[in-house]
DNA sequence: TAGATTGTTAATCGATTAACAATC
DNA sequence: TAGATTGTTAATCGATTAACAATC
């Protein structure tokens, strides 16, 4: 459970208007969102690699989610696999991406430009799923101007009118904790409404404000328990 | 739902000679056990911050988990609270860790000297759990010898006696996607059982070992569903 | 005392899974 | 055809929550 604190209602079946896609004018609900968003890491890589079917098994042994509930998540929305052969893997990818409206290109601002900000930068762990850093931020003068990845760096006080003209939705901290706070304050100055957290500070913002805190320990933590027991 | 494929029972109840301790000889469920690492982030992080008392309504805000389901999950292994002012801190910090069976320290083995890898080896959220990088790994022969967080860059070849010398029981794999799978095989091959992945590949491992793959991307595509609907 | 917050009950709701017919 | 795998049902199980008495 390391997703941010958002508000849902089940979702009820589908209008005979959706077109055969199932519930898509209902909000899906927590956990089947969360599903979902993992098929599609699992599912892009694999297209990566060059998979062109893939099984409801296949599926399970990646993300750890039993293949019957794959099946039946899928089913919710309509016939996209084929019996005795599985799911073709690029229009499940497009079918996925349809019903978690993410099919489009989505711009992220990232704070600090040190070895973490680098390192997210320059991956394409965001860049595979429509996530493009568009904007670099940093406290440090010296930074200012320096390339990381495929942005400049600038500096903060650029932050607001940066955020309208590059139509950032998302930033990301990878500060200091004890500069976290006052940058989220900024970014929610600013109109951002999803701040991903990857100090270890304890975030307030207002409610509409979604803020998913990175915590490998936690998981680390987790996996150790049942690794003792 | 970012964590590892492992087994479970549900944990029934407590045995009269658990010293009032609650149900610790039986496995948490998967679902506690995720509940109890996350408020034991929270409250490591209050405590640096100097907060003598949390309650769990302040637990919830930071958590995203429902109030009444923290004090419930807490009480099932004793009365950690105290009325009308909440929980201690400290204590409550030392009573998670004494179920989660995490007192101790526990070493990990870090792959990748490059900028993924500096990030965790200099940063502090794993020792704060107990977690301590006592190797670094690198393929690049230039970098052997560097010193990385409190670690010295070491080759591969090594790993084998190094996971036994210094009681390895965790690897964390920050290198590029192409070389994940043969590190995984040289963890396995050296009795490592649990992974931490955060390259982007769909690590094989067999069944005895635990394989978390860190994915910020999944969990930005869950957090803007919500932002969009 | 008055206010706050825990611990716990009881009811509901959604997630999970085994099983299997349908069908590629 | 024979084997594999989906789509779906029906039953179970655990998670979630509102409500409130107990008590600091």
């Amino acid at each position: 459970m390391s997703f941010g604190d958002v508000a849902t209602k089940a979702g009820g079946g589908g209008s005979p208007e959706d077109g055969g896609l199932g519930p898509l004018g209902d909000r899906l609900s927590l956990g089947v969102a969360a599903r979902l968003s993992r098929y599609l890491q699992v599912l892009t890589q694999a297209r990566k690699m060059g998979k062109e079917t893939i099984s409801s098994q296949e599926l399970s042994e990646y993300t750890h989610v039993n293949s019957t509930q794959i099946r039946r998540d899928l089913s919710g929305f309509g016939k996209f696999g084929k019996r005795g052969v599985g799911y073709n893997v690029d229009s499940l990818v497009s079918q996925i991406r349809k019903i978690l409206r993410t099919s489009g290109q989505h711009n992220i601002a990232l704070f600090g430009a040190g070895h973490l900000g680098k390192a997210i930068a320059s991956s394409d762990i965001f860049a595979d799923h429509g996530f493009r850093v568009v904007a670099v931020f940093d406290q440090d003068p010296a930074k200012i101007g320096e390339q990381v990845g495929p942005a400049t760096v600038r500096h903060v006080d650029d932050l607001k009118s940066v955020v309208e003209e590059e139509d950032i939705v998302v930033g990301v901290l990878a500060v200091p904790t004890a500069a976290a706070q006052e940058l989220a304050d900024k970014l929610v100055d600013a109109g951002v409404k999803i701040i991903f957290n990857y100090s270890e500070a304890l975030l307030q913002v207002p409610p509409e404000v979604t803020v998913h805190t990175s915590s490998p320990a936690v998981d680390l933590l987790y996996a150790l328990y049942f690794y003792l027991t």
